[in-house]
DNA sequence: GCACCCGTGACAGGTTCTGTCAGCAGCCCG
DNA sequence: CGGGCTGCTGACAGAACCTGTCACGGGTGC
């Protein structure tokens, strides 16, 4: 491994954690020395690269670097297009649609060659057909992203309806089913729904009274969940 | 003069001209020899760098080695990030870092600080955890981009084993199953091989003898498949 | 044909880089 | 406070890399 290339990959490897890294991790990901890394790093902060180092913590890139992000590697082009093919199969439209022009955009920002190269991935995730008739997922996106109260009405597994006020956390994509994570205030509790079983929904203006952040690391604490790597 | 911080000053002196450089021209400005220009450019190229250099005529950078300012919708970042996160749960290590670090370029290389929004998308797609082993997933990978053949030695479901040499074109992401579409040689048409089923694998330096994309094509005439979308 | 220029190979000498070993200091947590 | 973890620095020897020089092939533009 070049020693030109290594820094580059230093970069990339730093670039976009939040949380800090051991000089000990950097090694093992590049194969390469403990002392090599420190010396890397000395490298790239003579540079100019705003690296802090912290002892007892790990080192941590902080935002507005003058290094330039390089383009996207081959890699990294499959593991979007790979991951856009599967959303376009996910059964919401706003949001295959997105994953299109999204990377329409990465296309125009590529080199002709690359360009080629993101059509021609041979990476596919089948699209899965047994999806059940559901609400409009965008709505449910829309509140999440805005942290807003949705209104539904619920058939829950024994056919009783119910209409809850409900603050949604998170959605998640499992093979045929969407569920919501929400703070359900009918319950005063987490809840879970599967969107297919939602019958009425509406998207309110009242905001949730905490940010949606706090409520997801109290719902992964509810449901005994790591945090998110 | 660091031969890294030369490289820097490299694209810093070709960015942002529009008529060809000669190499002599390169070495008075860096006080390097010639050869050392054309070394670096080599070295330059080998990390991506759309660099062209004609004969008689000087180098020219082309855009795209650096990512230019990207502005993504709130619902094109959404998609991105559901789709990495669906890729970092497929089991194949290398995807899951290029994943990675394909959202952190899109974050540093977005004009606002967009890194909060990336990591704070409510959506999620629960990995499987049901995948049984299989080989490495990058190597599978290599091949179809780089458009060489595969040996491999496969056992089929009725426990026979058997030595192929296959010309793969798709990966398809199954729910548990990776399954690989592909020539082989031993059957002189197309097959599909369970990931996890292959026991021995090799990439090869033998390209296809033909185009991915013509032998995509002639698979997906075999499948009775329609074009993709 | 000629003047330029990119591109490549070989080679020797010097420089840099790398891993190992050792030690100091700061941060975090119990 | 102490212990564990981690950043940071110095020294050193061997390996790896880098550099300038020379030579040659082949393409471009005039």
């Amino acid at each position: 491994m070049n020693r030109t290339s290594r820094l580059f990959r230093l970069m990339d490897a730093l670039r976009g954690r939040r949380r800090p890294v051991s000089a000990a991790r950097l090694a093992e990901e590049l194969a390469v020395s403990v002392r090599t890394v420190y010396r890397d790093m000395q490298a790239l902060a003579d540079l100019g690269a705003p690296i802090e180092g912290e002892a007892g913590v790990g080192y941590l890139l902080r935002a507005g670097f003058f290094l330039p992000p390089l383009m996207f590697s081959e890699e990294e082009l499959e593991a979007l297009v790979l991951g856009a093919r599967w959303v376009k199969g996910q059964g919401d439209p706003a949001l295959a649609r997105a994953a299109d022009s999204a990377l329409a955009k990465i296309a125009t920002a590529s080199p002709q060659d690359l360009r080629d190269k993101l059509a021609e991935t041979g990476l596919w995730a089948p699209r899965f057909n047994g999806t059940p008739p559901m609400p409009d997922l965008a709505l449910i996106r829309a509140a999440i992203r805005r942290e807003r109260k949705l209104a539904i009405s619920y058939v829950d597994a024994a056919g009783e309806q119910t209409h809850r006020t409900i603050w949604p956390v998170v959605l998640a994509f499992f093979e045929g089913v969407r569920l919501i994570g929400a703070w359900c205030e009918l319950r005063g509790d987490f809840r879970h729904f599967r969107a297919d079983r939602i019958v009425r929904l509406e998207l309110t203006d009242i905001p949730y009274p905490s940010s949606r952040r706090a409520l997801e690391k109290d719902w992964r604490r509810a449901q005994r969940l790591p945090d998110p790597a």
